[in-house]
DNA sequence: TCGGCCGGTCA
DNA sequence: CGTGACCGGCCGA
């Protein structure tokens, strides 16, 4: 009987490795000091990857999906289930099957992964991303708990003194956190002019809010302050705080099999919404620090969602504003109303960054005239001089929409496909839902394929130098770094040059880089 | 206890 | 009537 401990060793000695959703598996080693490289196949990855809009990745079901197997069932073996007689459903029994249907599905998936051109994304990407992930979610991010606890003090302060201001103000007690009693007190009670409506009723939310706030100003403005602290305060004040593991770090778990456009998501708790706009949100980054003795590097790719769609569209006016341009919003502004860069107002500026941003999410004159708060004849002017400045763009967003809805999927540069059958529904709600969801899905799947790459360069880079340096964290489209100090010139230009050469495009990538004490410090 | 809904945070 | 996520709270089943 071998010792604990050599078994741990004889892990590290397997030459190859097939599994199913691997990073658990790869996390648990690491927690007991084995770093396991030997990931060949991760069958769970690799179904994600062919249809990423299956929700559903136990292994049972992803054996039926690709081979004529399938699981035992409860009540027992029928003739073309894997069959282990009828013993008991035990532990032994269950890893058997594993192994069985894992080894069933080996040839089947990488065959399907042939025939859909998509092995060097596997192999190349997301399969090395697996390791990549478990260690991030292994090490967690530090956590400054006594910063922690003071905001969160302070949110509960605001949050009470509002709650007895709005108590006073309504002549009763309430649950201010229940959009039916708000709805009592605003439209029954006050007999407010009521703005848009849900399914259960009149909306409450902050745009209707902003809108009806004339009508009782008094009570409104405390209230979107109260909604705002009491958002802070639930959902990242005591939220974090009951994150926070024994060692003192947050380990969230990134998942690879959740969104549909190829982009990694965050959970238990969710770090890819920590808030950063607004003051009272962003102290929370103030919490987040390195480990004794290190620095943050917090490095993002400079709009890469805009770069990718230059790049597909291959609009010459905007690859040209990428290739020169400090100020990609000014020159599209300037484009678009027909004026000098140096006219440029700021409010012009605001316009054609949302205009941008709108586009690469298959927006339309309705929806950009409700954000810009403007008549839907002046967004449709907008909207023609942009595509008057930029035709290719409305070029590549016609022929996309086209060709998924014959194809019935999307494919990304790098291959990554997304089914969306919705672009023959025949709602037209639905259709039209599909055809933004088509015009995106290239973008914000481009993006995602070059950030993957950028976090397994960085990752390998950072091994292959022996640096300590480690990934933290990754947020769309940011990579945090912990690093000594003394690494850190190395680390920087190893990060800055893995971001900008993930992918070639006809436009540059740009990356931003800081360091800092803190999350919140190291922004440039 | 669970799930749908509302509202809000991020890229 | 802009894409992609996750989460806390409420509320009815």
């Amino acid at each position: 009987m071998l010792e604990k401990r050599e078994v741990l060793d004889q892990i590290t000695k397997i030459p190859s490795l097939h599994m199913h959703h691997a990073k658990p598996l790869l996390r648990w080693f690491l927690a007991r000091g084995v770093d396991i490289r030997a990931l060949k196949l991760d069958t769970a990855i690799a179904a994600y990857l062919l249809d990423p809009s299956d929700n559903r990745f136990v292994i049972g079901e992803v054996l039926s999906r690709y081979t004529n197997w399938v699981f035992p069932a409860s009540q027992g073996a029928q003739s073309d289930q894997l069959d282990f007689g009828n013993e008991a459903n035990d532990v032994s029994r269950r890893s058997a099957c594993d192994a069985l249907a894992i080894n069933a599905l080996l040839n089947p998936l990488n065959d399907a992964l042939a025939k859909q051109g998509v092995k060097t994304l596997y192999y190349e990407v997301e399969l090395p991303l697996v390791r990549v992930l478990a260690k991030m979610e292994h090490v967690g991010i530090a956590v400054n708990k006594k910063a922690l606890t003071s905001i969160n003090d302070h949110l509960i302060h605001e949050v009470q003194k509002l709650t007895g201001v709005l108590h006073g103000l309504a002549g009763r007690e309430f649950n201010l956190n229940s959009p039916t009693q708000l709805r009592e007190i605003l439209f029954e009670e006050r007999k407010l002019q009521p703005g848009k409506k849900t399914k259960t009723g009149f909306s409450t939310d902050a745009a209707t809010l902003e809108k009806i706030r004339d009508q009782w100003p008094e009570f409104i403005d405390p209230l979107m302050r109260y909604r705002e602290f009491e958002k802070l305060r639930s959902t990242y004040g005591e939220g974090l705080i009951q994150s926070v593991a024994k060692d003192g770090r947050i380990h969230a778990t990134f998942n690879q099999m959740v969104a549909r456009t190829g982009r990694l998501s965050s959970d238990q708790p969710n770090l890819h919404n920590i808030p950063v706009r607004s003051d009272e949100g962003k102290v929370f980054r103030t919490a987040f620090v390195p480990s004794d003795g290190n620095m943050f590097m917090v490095a993002d790719y400079n709009q890469i969602e805009l770069r990718c769609i230059a790049h597909l569209a291959n609009d010459p006016g905007l690859i040209e504003a990428f290739t020169n341009s400090v100020d990609v919003h000014a020159v599209t502004a300037a484009r678009v109303f027909s004026v000098e860069t140096k006219d440029v107002t700021s409010a012009m500026r605001a316009q054609a960054k949302m205009v941008s941003y709108g586009l690469a999410y298959g927006m339309e004159a309705f929806g950009l005239s409700q954000r810009l708060a403007i008549g839907v004849d002046e967004a449709t002017k907008i909207l023609d001089a942009y595509f008057i400045a930029f035709p290719n763009v409305r070029r590549y967003m016609d022929e996309t929409v086209a060709e998924a809805r014959k194809r019935g999927y999307t494919v990304t540069l790098f291959g990554r496909r997304r089914p969306i059958p919705e672009l023959n529904n025949p709602n037209f709600r639905i259709r039209q839902a599909g055809e933004r969801q088509a015009m995106n899905s290239g973008i914000q799947g481009l993006a995602a394929d070059i950030f993957k790459v950028a976090l397994v360069h960085i990752d390998d880079q950072l091994s292959e130098a022996n640096l300590e340096s480690r990934v933290i964290l990754q947020v769309h489209d940011e990579v945090i770094i912990e690093a000594p100090p003394h690494e850190r010139e190395q680390v920087n230009d190893l990060v800055l040059a893995a971001m900008k050469n993930a992918a070639s495009l006809s436009v540059p990538l740009e990356v931003n880089a800081a360091w800092g004490e803190t999350w919140a410090d190291a922004k440039a």
